[in-house]
DNA sequence: TTATAATAGCTAAGTTACACAGCTAGCTTG
DNA sequence: CAAGCTAGCTGTGTAACTTAGCTATTATAA
């Protein structure tokens, strides 16, 4: 407030801090017992942080097999999406969207630098012509497949420590996280706008 | 080039796709065969895509406590950090950025955003007065304790379906896919850039 | 049949979350 | 004390989004 910035160019030298007195007493942020450990959320914790730096690495390797490809990270997953919902039905604009959980404009953005890439090609679908149907160009398949015996070598150092069971049961496990995400979502969005 | 945009109003009109014939021959996209179900990878890419899935929706929780203390996602996220880190240290902008895996100058100007809302301090570090030695204000701690009951609902909600062992045992498996994430990464370095 | 909603997509204009290049202040060492 | 290193900062750019609001088309109710 009384503080103006900019005026002088040197930062004051900032006073020599307190030690830090820290009462390191976290409330705990679970309450299952199931989730604690000797009482403590500290395992709960880590897990969180390590899957959320799991899954930012993930990120990371498919922003990597995006540039292999010469797109963004976004692109290439929209170009997995439309390979995939493709092969059962018409893409829309909106299937893709509501897949990845994007706004439509956002993908439509999207989608048209990917047409001028000629990556994806719009046709008008007959049926409605509101609608665009969406799909890959042969371009596009070719790149896809080159990448697929880097993703194999990759994945397999990745997911090199997973036994069979180990595997069959994380993925069970994130199958039911997934579902009770939206739950967790909604009572957060009770919780903040309804309570507090 | 040729193309002018502005003239014309309405798109010309699309010309109607052809079905899709779509030959799904996908490649693997994993070759160890502890990830393969049928010789096919679909139940990896599910995995992957719920792995995804699961941490874009616990960042959308993240980002929902944030909003409801007033920062940003990645704000929040710089406070706990702070508060862990703290705890047994004192915390450097550095220590920061190489914990949340994020650049020097990013941690600098969010921690200053941090600051001038009265949620961090800054004191200097009186041996190494290039230093500056981050911690939570009162009212940045009395922020975060009162989030902890809304947390421990959702946690609860949002992870309910875990067993004690499915909880031992993701939290060994997260453990062991972040050690071989970086492995993971270089190796993906190295292909894109040696190779190909 | 005409209003009138909906719906699909698009354009434009933000915002957030980052990274990188390059700078300065302070530390260290020959 | 000059060279070189490190911590942090400033400035600038980019990827990944969103919301508001528009148009074209289709569905629906009066």
């Amino acid at each position: 407030m009384a503080r103006k910035q900019g005026v002088k160019r040197k930062p004051a030298r900032l006073a020599p801090t307190r030690s830090p007195a820290h009462t390191p007493a976290h409330e705990l942020t679970v309450s299952r017992e199931e989730l604690l450990v000797g009482g403590s959320d500290r395992e709960f914790r880590a897990l969180i942080h390590d899957a959320l730096a799991f899954t930012s690495r993930l990120e990371a390797v498919r922003d990597g097999y995006a540039k292999m490809i010469g797109v963004t990270g976004i692109q290439y997953t929209m170009l997995v999406c439309i390979s995939v919902l493709g092969a059962s039905q018409s893409v829309t604009v909106k299937a893709v969207a509501e897949h990845l959980k994007l706004s439509g404009p956002f993908v439509t953005v999207e989608v048209g630098k990917l047409v001028s890439m000629g990556l994806v090609e719009k046709a008008g679908d007959p049926s409605d012509r509101r609608k665009v149907s969406l799909s890959l160009t042969d371009e596009a398949r070719a790149r896809l497949a080159e990448l697929a015996p880097t993703q194999r070598q990759v994945n397999d150092v990745h997911f090199g420590t997973l036994t069979k069971s180990d595997f069959l049961a994380l993925r069970r496990m994130m199958g039911e996280l997934v579902e009770s995400t939206d739950n967790a979502l909604a009572l957060l969005n009770y919780l903040s706008t309804g309570a507090d």
